[in-house]
DNA sequence: GTCTATAGCTTGATAGAC
DNA sequence: GTCTATCAAGCTATAGAC
């Protein structure tokens, strides 16, 4: 779409890229992607891919924008900020997060493979993953230190170590998923929340 | 070393390989670095390379061997077998094993960076992880359930609930860490295994 | 056991026509 | 906006000399 909402031909091909590369990427890594497949999967040739995105690293962080875009989106069924839910409700939204992550294979892979790739301080994508990690980190304390002061977190439990378990198990529940699909993500996730909790979670 | 316990100039240089493969593959990844780049620093070319691990594949397959030997060496200071530690000195030994992990960043980045790789079914070392985790797995089990039976477990802790969270945690543990380097992953995970036993663990 | 030389392929990116 | 054509560089792997 152009600022003044009229589509052009050029940005439905600019989309079907996005979305091709998205999907590509999750399913091979971005490194054993190459703009050649994304381009020919979307019916045009590499260089016409370039026109949109001048080079592959440009084409990567429009995919991780969009990629963002679309869970905003997706968390605005009920118009929720993340980042303000009460404590609980975080929790319960990171459960939920990790069923509807066992739903879509390809977005577990590129995250996954992304969030190692990206560690090296060189990847075109490490200040992303830098600052999405520690975003993540201070919403769960600060939803921690809530519940400490509510008086239901477990004696003992200290919320940023809690946070870089969470943190942790989602990452880790991934992998294992990733290579057994009979790990539940979902089911584990809350089984560690629960201990946390003086009582345990609710809902499904 | 030959059969008869004469070492040739060939096994030398056959060591010097694996040596250097295990640095760079650690440093790079396994994609990113080339059959030229090692052959290189080991002063040979890449043909005379190839002459003892006949693809890069098969070095792969040689280095993680080899790392397995190393580690195992590295265990046995006092022959202890991994798979038959009782229950408390096993989870000491993963803690340990943690601390050891955070002096070698080059290490932790191949293992991180092959653990989501070989994810894929088709990947060279997908058959050596899938082991690798399902034997993991069982050792856990097996030392959390004689832990249960001496009546040292919290109650309501379920063992294979539990560890599928501590390698989950090593895991993303080790994820944070690579991205920050203050991250305590021998600490952080020394913390949930408090949490899991009626008894902290003993120790440094 | 190691070399030179090279085949044969894929990659990201650019120039310039239309 | 998309194409053809092409570049320069990288890769794994092989053939055959020494």
């Amino acid at each position: 779409m152009t600022v003044d909402g009229r589509a052009t031909r050029g940005d439905a091909t600019r989309q079907a890229v996005l979305d091709t590369a998205l999907d590509m990427f999750a399913k091979q890594g971005y490194r054993a992607t190459s703009v050649r497949d994304i381009a020919a999967r979307c019916g045009i040739t590499h260089p016409g891919l370039l026109y949109h995105f001048p080079t592959k690293e440009a084409l990567l962080k429009a995919v991780l924008e969009r990629r963002d875009e679309v869970d905003r989106a997706e968390a605005d069924d009920g118009v929720v900020d993340f980042a303000n839910l009460d404590g609980r409700a975080l929790l319960a939204h990171l459960v939920a997060s990790a069923a509807k992550n066992a739903t879509k294979r390809g977005i577990v892979e590129l995250f996954a493979n992304l969030s190692v790739e990206a560690t090296a301080p060189d990847h075109p994508a490490h200040q992303y993953f830098v600052e999405r990690y520690a975003s993540l980190r201070a919403t769960l304390i600060r939803g921690l230190d809530a519940l400490a002061s509510a008086g239901v977190l477990r004696p003992g439990v200290v919320p940023a170590t809690a946070a870089a378990h969470l943190i942790a198990l989602m990452d880790g529940l991934q992998i294992q998923w990733l290579l057994d699909a009979r790990t539940d993500m979902a089911g584990s996730l809350r089984s560690y929340i629960d201990t946390v909790l003086t009582e345990p979670l609710a809902g499904p």
